[in-house]
DNA sequence: AACCCACTACCTACCAGTAGGTAGGCAGAT
DNA sequence: ATCTGCCTACCTACTGGTAGGTAGTGGGTT
């Protein structure tokens, strides 16, 4: 009821990048079809396309979505007035809960990740470029300050990166490892909990 | 020259696994259509077809010998003599060897995992789970002795697997973070120092 | 009030191109 | 003479995208 509700008030238009984003977290770009997206929507393809003028463009609207709420969330995350390992867990933390609010995002994120950015016009490492570029600066300046053990801070970055991201964009397979689900609110704070005291037990000396 | 007379005494079923498990890796199941594999082997397809049944069938012998690879690789260095920290990273750098020596296998597998092997008949996190097990098994009981901090063993086999699996699956995104090519002999062994440095904190307590 | 006009959101019908897969033929090796 | 490996020609199903038509809406004008 509330549900058929909210979708009167949302747009067309939103409903779309709504379910083209599931369908192409989902099954990848290749892998959904145009009228996949639309039947989801409960209308035909070229109305569809009355929407967005092509495949790709409404590709690419779905990916500028996603970049465009993750630089904001993590950006607030960072712009924090904290210090030391307050402020990485903070981070962390953030990410994890971005993460775990937005998992269709992590999957199509990491397929993108795998086919280089082939379907997108721009080079989004470039977007996040400067976000990884100021958290390489923060660990270079603990670590020169002895507040975190010596890491390469690129590698350690990448290395936090994958363990994340991982745990939601391989969900489907760490359920066959776990025997249950990855993705209940349990499991998410368990190995949230996880990461955190792991790399604040590779992180800091005490 | 030698590359031609390589070819000559590989079988074609050889030669076409090879070039599926290439296309695969690269553009995923759906985004490589049977016309593109036979032109790099050199063929037309109905001749593909000839040495397999379906395009699934293809797939799965590729994913088969992708399984029995890594299943025979990382048992011999599971099944090796040594204990505590010199075994996990005798381990750990087994696991980084064999995905720089594969590293379409390791986009294949990801893939796989992103889509819940959807595409496969079996369950392979099911065959890899004895292996999973077995290490759990391990770490659960350093951590016993004392050999290893206090981790659940369980998030933290994820976390490794994320951490290792990221840099060889995602290397056209890292490119663009680190600015050079992810994937060159130095900056793989570069990545591998990092994350037995960084397990090594994490784990032990000296 | 009645009419007109432009506009939005949707539809059916169709297009060319490509997908996976099949049928049948042909050349060479055993 | 058969078998193997490859070929061309063809099939059906489906892809992204287009053409053209049709309701319904909202604002002017008469």
């Amino acid at each position: 009821m509330s549900e058929l509700q909210e979708e009167s008030t949302r747009s067309t238009r939103d409903i779309i990048l709504d379910e083209a984003l599931h369908c192409f977290a989902e099954r990848g770009y290749e892998g959904t079809s145009l009228n996949d997206i639309a039947a989801e929507v409960g209308i035909r393809r070229p109305s569809l396309l009355h929407h967005f003028a092509s495949k790709e463009a409404l590709y690419g609207d779905v990916f500028e979505r996603l970049l465009s709420e993750w630089l904001e969330r993590l950006d607030t995350a960072i712009a924090s007035p904290q210090a030391g390992w307050a402020k990485a867990e903070l981070v962390l933390r953030a990410g994890f809960d971005l993460f775990a609010d937005t998992p269709d995002y992590v999957r199509i994120m990491r397929r993108e990740a795998l086919d280089g950015g082939i379907h997108l016009g721009i080079d989004f490492s470039a977007t996040l470029r400067p976000l990884f570029d100021k958290a390489c600066a923060y660990f270079d300046d603990q670590m020169d300050q002895g507040t975190f053990r010596r890491h390469d801070s690129r590698h350690l970055l990448i290395t936090g990166y994958g363990a994340i991201l991982t745990y939601f964009s391989d969900a489907p397979f760490i359920d066959g490892l776990l025997d249950e689900e990855a993705l209940t609110p349990n499991n998410i704070r368990d190995h949230c909990e996880h990461v955190v005291g792991f790399f604040r037990a590779a992180l800091l000396t005490d």
